[in-house]
DNA sequence: GCATATTTACTTGTATACAATTTAATTTTA
DNA sequence: TAAAATTAAATTGTATACAAGTAAATATGC
């Protein structure tokens, strides 16, 4: 089996264009496409723990808290005390960061299509499903 | 479109699991992923440019530098003038680097196996068709 | 032949990733 | 309730990734 054959390889480059892919159609937006996803994800639910968050994009805790930095720094999101729980945080989307997540959301809607545009309705479905089958421990 | 449906993410994600699957492997023989991916890719041609391998394996000079660098600081691999051109270098296994590649090309051909076992083998000639489809720019 | 352009590898600075550890706060248990 | 265990987030150190720039060597055009 050649490098070239082996499925890590294969993954890795498909992430590797497609990283690139969505950082283009965001660049102009000054955020990097990690940054542009999270900020996606705290759209549809902001208020929540840095361990919450940190699940749901499968982000460890070391990689978000860098992440939250910068976002914070470029005043997209902010982090509250919880009054409930003072370990914890409460990342919230600032003005700013929310109406940005909404600009993300309908490039990102976009970018799926354009990055597909190769596979048919039925391949891209195909796709989605192997895709979740590999993901599936 | 949930961020969660979205193609980057769910690529992201699945390199992500791939290339922690595929360390997990290799781990006892003290090289990450990518550093037994790049001996792979050594092992079909060595003696070689950066440039060459760069292409290869689609990593840029900055990131091959320092993956060459560590390599060769556990004596896996050797940088040796080209006689022809002294700007170039030639990347080239060492006997130990060589006799690890080896058997990392015996573990890749299992871990390949083994990742893809949740496919039946028509789902993963598609799977590995539409990967393809999709890196082509 | 020599000035200019190009090429090769490397360097720098920033941004993910992740293992391992740390600190502070809360919960459990004896 | 005080000590021990657990939890939340952050920190540290190492390893990819990539854009932009640098230095040295070679190639090109005149």
């Amino acid at each position: 089996m050649n490098a070239n054959e082996c499925i890590f390889f294969q993954l890795a480059k498909a992430n590797q264009r497609a990283a690139r892919f969505w950082g283009k159609q965001i660049e102009h937006l000054k955020v990097t496409p990690v940054q542009g996803m999270l900020l996606n994800f705290l759209y549809e639910e902001d208020r929540v723990t840095s361990n919450n968050l940190g699940e749901r994009t499968q982000l460890d805790s070391a990689t978000l808290t860098g992440i939250i930095d910068r976002l914070e720094a470029i005043q997209l999101v902010e982090r509250k005390p919880n009054p409930l729980d003072r370990r914890a945080i409460l990342l919230c989307l600032t003005g700013k960061g929310r109406a940005l997540a909404l600009r993300l959301r309908k490039i990102m809607e976009q970018a799926n299509r354009k990055f597909l545009s190769s596979l048919n309705e039925a391949e891209e479905d195909t796709f989605r499903s192997l895709i979740r089958k590999v993901r599936a421990v």
